[in-house]
DNA sequence: CTGTTAGCGCTTTCAT
DNA sequence: ATGAAAGCGCTAACAG
C-alpha cells in the first residue's frame, strides 16, 4: 500500500497560505515574498514534495511524453535508435514511452491508439513489416498529430522522415562486389513494402545496371526475416545450375547464418562466394571470415528523428520530406575475393 | 497545431445528456438505457473519441504505467528483458516507461525522480554499474513505493528480486573447464558491487575450491566492462610466467574480443587456452571457434519481474526475497580442449 | 435510468 | 504580495 504523496495543498495548509502562493514559490516567476518563498522551499525539501506531472499534464494539455513505436528492442539498430531519441528528448525535457510492434500490424495499431490515449505529445515511428495499410496513422495525421517516421517510413504522409541512405549503401556494396570481380551477385531482399528494404533492392539493381550486368531473377530472393527460412534461401541459391559468386544479404544476422550453411556445403568464403550484410552488428568483425557490412548511424538517426519532433512540438519548424543519413561500407574479409 | 480532441463533454452536449451518462455508457457496468448507450457508442465511433488516460490517472491516482530503469537498451540481455516486461505489463493493462541509466548513478537517480513525478505505479530496476549508494531508492522504498529489482539487484531492501542463477552458471562453467583438464583458470570478473558479477566470482571460487585447485590472485582480473581495456587484461594474463590454460570472461563481448587478441598472439583456442563467456549472445555460435557461454533466460527474467510487480500492484501477494531463474551452460568448441 | 455535484493536483486569471 | 475561484477530463457518490 503506497502512502499518499505530499501535495501542494499539504504545504499550503501547513504554512497557512494558499495553494497559489505555493505554486508561485515553486515556479519562481510571479511576485512572491522572498521569505514566504524560502519557507515553502524548506518545507518542500523536508516533505520531499515532488510535483505531480499528471496534474500538470491535464492542466496544460501537454504530457511532455513522446511515444516511440519500433519493431523490436532486440534489434541492435533500433536499440541504438532509442538511445538517440532519448538523448534528445531528455535534453528538451521530454520523456519517452516505447512500444514494440514485434512486426505485427495489429499491435502497432493498438500501440498508436494507446499512446494517443495516453496523450503523448507526438509519435516517432518505424513501421512493422506487416504494415501495408496506414489508416491508424491517417486518423491521427489528419488531426494534425505530430508524427515523425524513421527508417521504416511511410511515404503517404507529409511528415518529417529520417532514413539511412540504404540506396547509396546498397549501391556502393554492390559496386564493391563488382570491383572484386563478382559477376553473379545474389541479393536476399527484404519485404518490399518496407522502405529501407525497397531502397536496398533498388541500389542493388542500379549497380548492376550501371555496370552492365544482367539482372537474374533467380538471384533475388525475398526474405521475411525469419531465421528458420535462411537455410532454404541458401540452398536455393547454391543449388542453381550456376550458383552465385556473391550474396548481399538483407542484414548481418542473415549473412552470418548463411555463411554457416555455405561453409557446411564446402564453398569457400569469399573465394567461391563473397558475402555482404547490412547493419554492421558488433559481432560482424568477429565471425569467420569477418563480414563486410553496411553501417548505418543508428544513434544519429534516432537523434535526428527526435530533433525533428521536438522542433515541431515547439512550433519552430515543420520540415516535411525525407532526410538521409549517410551510410558507410565497412569492408572486411568476407568480400575480398582474390582475382 | 494539434486539434482539440473529442471529450466526453462534447458527446454529452451533442446528445443532450449528462457527462456521467456518457461515462456510464462507455464503462458499461452501471445502469444505463440500452438506447442511450447505443447512441453514445455511435457518436463515440463517429467522432473518434479516445478516452483521456491522463484525466483518469489523476482521478484514480493510478497511471497504469510502470517505470523501468536499465543500464542500456543496446545490451541484448536488457533488450530481451524489456520484451518480457512489456509482454506481461500489456497483459495486465499496463504501459511501460523505459529509462536507461547508461551505467551512471546520477542519471539513474534522476530517472527515479522523474518516473516518480510521472506517477508511475511501480518501478522495475536493474542497477547501474556506478550505483553504490541506494538513497534514491531508500527514499521511495520507505514510502512503500512498489519496486522490483532484477539482475543487478539491491539487497538492502525487502522487495521482490529476480535474478539469473549466476552462481550456479559460473560454478558449472568452471567445473566444465576443470573437467576438460584445465588447471589454471583465469576469470575476468566484473565490478563486485554488481550482484550478478559478484555471484559469478563466487561460483568460480567455489568450483576451484570444490576441486581442490589453488586460487591464484593473478588469475582474477576486475574489469570495468570497457572494451578498450580488454587488450590490457588479455596481455596481463598472457604475459604471466605461467599463462592460464582457460579464461572465463565476464561476458561474451569480452570473451570474443579476447579471443581475437589471443589468436593474434598465436595461442591456440581451446588447446592452449579454453574460453568461456557469459550471456550467449546470438553471435557466439558463429565466432571462430564457436564460443562456449552461459545462457540466461532474459525474457523469462523480464516476465517474472513484471509479474511480481503486477501482483504487488494488485495487492495479490508481496513476495520479497530473491527468485532465481535457471541458467544453462552452452558448450561449444572454444572450451573443448583435447586431453 | 439519469442528472447534479464534487474532486483528483495543479496553474492561472482576477481581485484584493 | 497573496487569496479565491475556475477549470483541465473524467468518475462516482448521491439524489431523484
Amino acid at each position: 500500500m503506497k502512502k499518499a504523496p505530499t501535495t501542494i495543498k499539504d504545504i499550503a495548509r501547513i504554512l497557512n497560505i494558499s495553494t497559489s502562493t505555493v505554486s508561485r514559490a515553486l515556479n519562481g516567476q510571479a511576485d512572491i515574498n522572498p521569505t514566504t518563498k524560502k519557507e515553502v522551499l524548506a518545507l518542500v525539501e523536508k516533505l520531499e514534495y515532488e510535483p505531480n506531472h499528471i496534474a500538470l499534464s491535464l492542466k496544460q494539455r501537454k504530457t511532455h511524453i513522446v511515444g516511440v513505436i519500433i519493431p523490436e528492442t532486440e534489434n541492435q539498430f533500433y536499440a541504438k535508435t532509442i538511445s538517440g531519441i532519448q538523448e534528445i528528448a531528455t535534453e528538451y525535457g521530454y520523456n519517452v514511452m516505447i512500444c514494440q510492434s514485434h512486426e505485427s500490424h495489429e499491435i502497432e495499431k493498438n500501440s498508436v491508439q494507446m499512446l494517443v490515449s495516453s496523450q503523448v505529445d507526438g509519435l516517432i515511428v518505424a513501421l512493422s513489416t506487416e504494415t501495408k495499410n496506414y489508416e491508424h496513422f491517417a486518423k491521427i495525421y489528419q488531426k494534425e498529430f505530430p508524427i515523425v517516421f524513421f527508417d521504416r517510413i511511410c511515404e503517404a504522409f507529409d511528415t518529417p522522415k529520417i532514413i539511412a541512405d540504404n540506396y547509396d549503401g546498397s549501391l556502393k556494396a554492390t559496386e564493391h562486389l563488382i570491383d572484386v570481380g563478382c559477376k553473379r551477385i545474389a541479393h536476399i531482399a527484404g519485404p518490399q513494402n518496407l522502405f529501407d528494404c525497397h531502397q536496398r533492392l533498388k541500389g542493388y539493381l542500379a549497380a548492376l545496371k550501371k555496370h552492365h550486368l544482367p539482372i537474374d531473377e533467380d538471384l533475388i530472393i525475398y526474405s521475411n526475416f525469419r531465421k528458420e527460412n535462411v537455410r532454404e534461401y541458401t540452398s536455393t541459391l547454391l543449388d542453381l545450375p550456376t550458383p552465385p559468386d556473391a550474396i548481399m544479404a538483407i542484414n548481418d544476422a542473415t549473412a552470418i547464418e548463411m555463411m554457416h550453411i555455405i561453409k557446411e556445403r564446402k564453398f569457400k568464403i569469399p573465394d567461391d562466394i563473397a558475402i555482404i550484410g547490412f547493419n554492421n552488428d558488433y559481432v560482424s568483425g568477429y565471425v569467420d571470415p569477418p563480414l563486410t557490412s553496411i553501417e548505418f548511424q543508428a544513434l544519429e538517426i534516432g537523434r535526428q528523428a527526435a530533433s525533428m519532433l521536438m522542433k515541431e512540438l515547439a512550433n519552430e519548424s515543420f520540415s516535411t520530406g525525407k532526410k538521409l543519413v549517410k551510410s558507410q561500407l565497412i569492408i572486411r574479409k568476407s568480400s575480398l575475393k582474390k582475382h
